[in-house]
Formats: C-alpha cells, sequence, structure tokens
DNA sequence: GAACGATGTATCGCGGCGATATAATCACCT
DNA sequence: AGGTGATTATATCGCCGCGATACATCGTTC
C-alpha cells in the first residue's frame, strides 16, 4: 500500500523521502498519515527488490551546501511492477485505507481498473452498510444506547458514501461512451 | 487497544477467546476488525501482566464433550488497570479506530471522562475538517479531480460528524443538570 | 548569538493483521 | 453408517505501519 503510494508518486518524478512523505502528506494527509516509521524502511525494500535506485549525484552544480539526500528513481521494473498493482486491483485495494491512496492514482490508473475499482469499493461500503442496518433494526439482545448511537452515524454515513460513490461511477461512464 | 476491549468484555463476565471476539465483532464488526492474530497474543501478554486469570475448571458439570477452551476472568489489577485507560484518557483516544472502541463501553464510562472524550473527538474532527476546506478552497498548484472529489466527500462527512458529536454532546449535558 | 522551526535521514520495539494449521463438534444429506 | 461442510476453538508466523526517538543542518527571527 505504502509501497503503490510510493512507486505511484515516483512515477511523476524523482525524489527524496522527504519529499515523497510531504507531498504524500498534503495529497491524503486527512485520511492516512504515512509516518517515518514506515517510509524509509519501505524505500529500502523497494530499493532491495530492484524497483528503485538512488539517481546519480548531478546536483553539485547549485545546491551543495544543501546535504544529504538521497533521490530515488523509478527503474523499468518498477513501472512495471505499479502497472501490475493496478491490473491486479483486487478486495484489499477497496479496503478503508487503500481505497483513499488508489483514487489519488487515478488520473494515471486505466479506465477499466478505475470502473472495477469504484465498483468493488461500492459492494464492499454496502455490504458494510447492510451489516449495520441489520444491527440496527434486529431487536432483541437490547443495544447500549451509545453502542446504537455510533451504527446510526455509522449507517449514515455509508449510504452517503455509497450515493457518491454512485455518482462517481456515472460519471465515469457517461465519460466513458462520449 | 485491544487490551482496553478486551478488558472491557471481561469485566461484564468471564470469557474465552472466541467468545471475546465473537462479542467484539458484533459490537462493532463494521469499525475494527479484531482479528485472531492479535487476539490470542494479546490475551498472553494480558496474562502475563497478572491482568487476566483462567478461570478454574469448573464445567465438568454438563458440557465435557465440549472441548479445550480457556476461560479468563479479570483480576483486580485488571479491574484497576481498565479504569486507569479510562482515566488517562488521552489524544490517541480520539484516534478514528480508538473512539468506536471507546464509545461501546461508554455505559460502564465515567460522565466526565464521557465528556472528555466526546469533545476530544471533536476538536480532532475538526481539525481534520479544516485541513480539508483548507486544501479544497487553496487555489493554485491544481488539483486532481479525484482526490478533489476525495476531499470534498471527506470535508462533508466530516462536517456531519461534528454536528453528530455536538448532538451527543448536547445530550449528554442535558442529562448532566438533571 | 541563540533559539526555534523546518529540512533531512534513520532506527527500534510493538501492536495488529492476514494467512495458515489443527482439530473436534454439529447439522444435514444420502 | 458415512460423507461433507459449517461452526466452535486455539494458536503461530511473518509482515506492515506507527509512534517515539535520535541526530544534524539550514534559514529566520528576536
Amino acid at each position: 500500500m505504502f509501497e503503490f503510494a510510493l512507486l505511484g508518486l515516483l512515477h511523476e518524478a524523482p525524489m527524496h523521502g522527504y519529499e515523497l512523505r510531504k507531498r504524500l502528506h498534503d495529497l491524503l494527509g486527512a485520511f492516512r498519515a504515512f509516518s517515518y516509521g514506515s517510509l524509509y524502511p519501505t524505500l529500502r525494500r523497494l530499493q532491495r527488490a530492484g524497483l528503485i535506485v538512488e539517481e546519480g549525484p548531478e546536483e553539485s552544480a547549485l545546491s551543495w551546501g544543501r546535504r544529504a539526500r538521497k533521490v530515488y528513481k523509478l527503474t523499468p521494473e518498477g513501472k512495471e511492477r505499479f502497472a501490475e498493482l493496478l491490473a491486479n486491483a483486487g478486495p484489499q485495494t477497496w479496503d478503508d485505507d487503500s481505497f483513499g491512496v488508489h483514487l489519488a492514482f487515478f488520473s494515471r490508473t486505466p479506465a477499466d481498473v478505475r470502473m472495477r475499482i469504484l465498483e468493488g469499493r461500492r459492494r464492499c461500503v454496502e455490504e458494510r452498510r447492510e451489516g449495520l442496518r441489520e444491527r440496527l433494526t434486529r431487536t432483541g439482545e437490547q443495544i447500549d444506547r451509545y453502542t446504537r448511537e455510533l451504527h446510526r452515524q455509522g449507517l449514515e454515513s455509508t449510504e452517503r458514501e455509497v450515493r457518491w460513490l454512485n455518482e462517481l461511477i456515472a460519471h465515469e461512464k457517461s465519460e466513458q461512451d462520449e
């Protein structure tokens, strides 16, 4: 997931760690944190896997005095891997925390995959909604006031999300046959 | 967090692992998963810490034939620990995933702590809301259509959550001076 | 000139998850 | 009587991501 996000960002341009984190933060800050505690280990993992490489030290031009920073760029295998992750978009793609990340890279995502992700996400949210609905209407085993309140709020918000997804899907469809 | 949930459940009655997980699942299934992969390790952690103990084997009455199951109950230290976790309710308490869990145990939570948690949560959601608002109104650096859509939806849903929290808080206040 | 906040890289331990193994019991069908 | 599958039940493994923390440099402000 983090892997996906980093590959996605490096797809746009080579970058160093701190910048990756910053871009990620103001792209998705409200939805996913992405701390340094995973950033650097993940970068090294990607590097070991040959998906990214440290770019040669072509600075020196202007900005030395700057400071030791390592600029990474995608290798061909990295690009391939990113495409593969998109193609294999499956169940875990539409989890709460994955979905936002994938949305953020939608402009880089083929139209058919976009559709698959949106519909997968919708099904997933609909399932949650049904669970909540069932739990709320089920009489018997009297349910704690606060828990009930939590479920009410959850139900309402999943309903809204489904409506929102429907709009996105409709828009997608209309664009598809334009 | 998981620790808090388990102590909270065992506060009601002694139980074995599977049952804990089931109760948790239909109490909070839509909000938090709580897999077996954390359940049993956490139980052992609690046990090592002396917060829970395996209950003596007073079955044999009816139900042998059943099958090896370990019933845990809270020790006095366990109860103390739970109270302590409530008293120390701090910033991490109002994270997305903690908050729901704490709500589920609100009937067991002192009124002043309830208030603190609700207000903390509200502040937290308000901050997220402001972040989203700022990001959306900020012109410049044209923002990807899908990301904008994500932020719009996020903004709307945080606004609704704040309103919901306000209602809860108001209700709490009205009850307080009844 | 010192204090502070941003830039920048990095590690450590831990909490939680998904996948997986194992096994007995129960309900149902044939 | 036998098979099949769902449910009850405990448990481990490796991985991912987080929060805390450390450290060093840079630019700005008092």
